[in-house]
DNA sequence: TCAATACTGAAGTACAAACTTCAGTATTTG
DNA sequence: CAAATACTGAAGTTTGTACTTCAGTATTGA
């Protein structure tokens, strides 16, 4: 997996689970062990270590071992990918807003396919 | 599906896809009919429409149904609940950055599990 | 009216995701 | 050193996603 490649696709994916999302959650509040992240969720500690790895890949986490434990701390190159597809996409949707006349964009892209 | 159920799950799992990103691209545009969206995208009609479906699940778009022809456009709801999520943790990711002393957090909670 | 157009619905397939179990491998620690 | 701790790796299961095909149903337009 190259360092470089930071897909909005994985950021997107690795945010649109429910659990992922609380464990950024709880590392807001500072780096936590892998074990200390399992505790209060009701799943093996192997499927949170995945979801890390998820987290991981998408950089919205770092992850350092030291001795036997692993710790976890957010990371903001993932967080600054999401918000530079928003911003990108921002006016876009502003734009829809203003244009009450969506309608009179008629011209713009609707007719008939095949003629 | 009620209205009101615009979970941010949806909205990031919409997003994580990029057709469906490609489609809310070119809407915003203007608005087209799914035939229109489809043209472009080597899968079928059907698959577009299902494409559509989820966004419109997640509110990024809205359609309406003149005849025989479905327009889609884009909507704010979904965006806005995308924003909200990310205004609600920028601030977490940016604290982390400014703490270039992680490691003093240790008391915070890292420590041993069972004892 | 009748063929083309623009979808819609129901099923089915293939692959990915979110888990699980179980068997390791390093590190502590008493 | 030996037991406990903290993961790690490899499989296997189940469910969900992203498609497909095929058979409709309304609308439109010549």
């Amino acid at each position: 997996m190259p360092k470089s490649k930071v897909s909005i696709d994985r950021v997107f994916h690795a945010l649109g689970d429910p659990t992922r999302r609380h464990i950024v959650d709880r590392l807001s509040r500072g780096p936590l062990s892998v074990s200390l992240l399992a505790m209060p969720l009701d799943m093996t500690l192997t499927a949170v270590a995945q979801h890390l790895q998820v987290l991981e890949d998408s950089r919205l986490v770092r992850t350092e071992k030291i001795g036997r434990v692993r710790t976890c701390r957010l990371e903001t190159t993932g967080f600054s990918v999401l918000e530079k597809w928003i911003a990108e996409h921002r006016s876009m949707w502003e734009r829809r807003l203003d244009r009450l006349g969506d309608l009179l964009a008629d011209d713009t892209g609707l007719g008939s396919k095949g003629t």
